[in-house]
This record gives structure tokens, C-alpha cells and sequence, in this order.
DNA sequence: CATTGACATAACTTTTTGGTTATATAACAT
DNA sequence: ATGTTATATAACCAAAAAGTTATGTCAATG
């Protein structure tokens, strides 16, 4: 069960490809991606104040590619890929466009339908 | 040479997520890859105005997802779905997240980093 | 317990987005 | 030539997005 459980597919689509349409945040999902980083840190190679950074991780957090914990009085970001499958679904119906190579991903496309709720994120 | 050529790769990704981050484009996207359709044939589903169809077509037009021609006095829309591979491409750094099964999926983004400019099976 | 550090929230501003109506243009039909 | 169809563009508006500064909260620490 995560953050967009109750958002309509579209609804989450939405979500995500607006998130996504910013570049500090799919840079920050990048870090992301490396390591768990506290809200200090994650702020800390922008000019940007930290409540707009605030913004961007509520912004992440929504769209369900991140989610946080408390640890002692930080809050932790942590990656949250697999909502990043979405898109990977979205893009299935265009594949057919990108040429043969790309058949591929549909036997990938099935395998990851299968195997999907079995995952849960920790804290 | 495409209509994002002159933008930078994160413009483009800017450009394609937020465009990909609307509904209604989304829905004319899926239906630009069944055919190409004019301006009021893509209009007819919906409600919103005509100007408001031009409005979506000028910004999937300017991430790259549509080219248009003009045939008589109607401009046809029709899709360009490689753009779709910046997706995928900048997908490639999150796949590790999704299982073993996706590792499948970097054969497939480098089959297609090599034979990049296929055709798509049109009309 | 007073202070500091980490973060969130509120209130506000500016810019962008997505829509509108009205009008212009160009091609086609009569 | 005139009207009609297809589309674009302009001017405008409301709501959302992305930023700001100021302030509040709560955990850690001297």
C-alpha cells in the first residue's frame, strides 16, 4: 500500500510526470538513488531556500517516488522506484514505434506485472 | 534533426515530462499512435475549445512528441514517438530498484543506444 | 531550561498553465 | 466574389506552481 493507492492511474501519472518535469527534482531523486539523505543535505547544493526544497520532496513524497522517515530530528528521504514502473507501463503502448530491439521490453513489461505486490517499503 | 535539437538534454526531459504530465495530451498522444488526425478531429472528444486543442498540439509539438503537416487547409498531427526514448534513457539509472527481472531492460536501452533512427510502422 | 539545529508551515509574490472568447487567415466550395 | 471550414493567434482570466521570508515545533545539547 503506498502514497497513491487512492489516486486514479491518471491521477498518478499525473503525479509522477509532473514531478518529474522538474529538473532539481529529478536531480534530487538521482542522489536519491545513491544514498538516503536528510532534508539539510539534500538542500545543500542549491541556492534555493530550504522550504522550497520542502516543497519539492512533499511534491516527490506525493507523486509516491519517495518516502521518509524520522531519525532523531531528521527526516530521511529515500528513494521510492518502483512507482517509477508506471511510466515504464505508460511507455509499453509507444513501444511498438521504437522498433524491433524494443519487443524485448515487453516480455519485461510481463514479468514485472506478475511479480509486482510482494515489495514493501521499510523504515 | 528534430524540434528539440537546440535544447539541452535536461530542457528536453523538462519539456517531454511536463508535456506527458497533462491528460488530455496523454489521451492525444494514445490516439496519435492509432493514426494522424487533424486538429478538429482530435478536438472532437473533448470539450474544451478549439484554441485549447492548439494550445495542447503547440506543446507536444514543442517537446518533440508530434510533428504536424499541413495537407489542404487541415494540419494534420502525427506522432513521433523516439522522442519517448529520452524517457527511457533517463529511466536506465533507476531500473537497478525494480528487480532482477528489469535487468533485461538494459540490454534492450543499449540495442537501442546503436541503432538509434529506425522507422516506425506507419500507415 | 535555554539555546540550537532540523525541519514544516503560513502568508505572500511572481510566473506559468490551461482555459476562455474574439478575431484573423488561408483554403475550399458555391 | 462570397461564404464556410479549418486552424492560429491575441487578449484575457483563474488557478496552480515555484519561489520567497517569517515563524513555529520539536529533538538534541550545553
Amino acid at each position: 500500500m503506498n502514497e497513491l493507492d487512492y489516486l486514479s492511474s491518471s491521477d498518478q501519472l499525473d503525479a509522477v510526470f509532473s514531478a518529474l518535469a522538474d529538473p532539481t527534482r529529478r536531480e534530487i531523486l538521482s542522489r536519491l538513488a545513491e544514498e538516503e539523505l536528510s532534508v539539510t543535505e539534500i538542500a545543500s547544493p542549491y541556492q534555493i531556500s530550504q522550504p522550497a526544497i520542502s516543497k519539492h520532496l512533499k511534491v516527490l513524497e506525493h507523486a509516491g517516488l519517495i518516502v521518509r522517515k524520522s531519525n532523531k530530528q531528521q527526516r530521511l528521504a529515500k528513494i521510492n522506484a518502483e512507482t517509477l514502473t508506471v511510466v515504464v507501463d505508460w511507455l509499453d503502448e509507444f513501444k511498438v514505434f521504437w522498433g524491433a530491439s524494443f519487443d524485448q521490453l515487453d516480455q519485461v513489461l510481463k514479468t514485472l506485472e506478475t511479480s509486482d505486490k510482494k515489495e514493501k517499503p521499510d523504515e
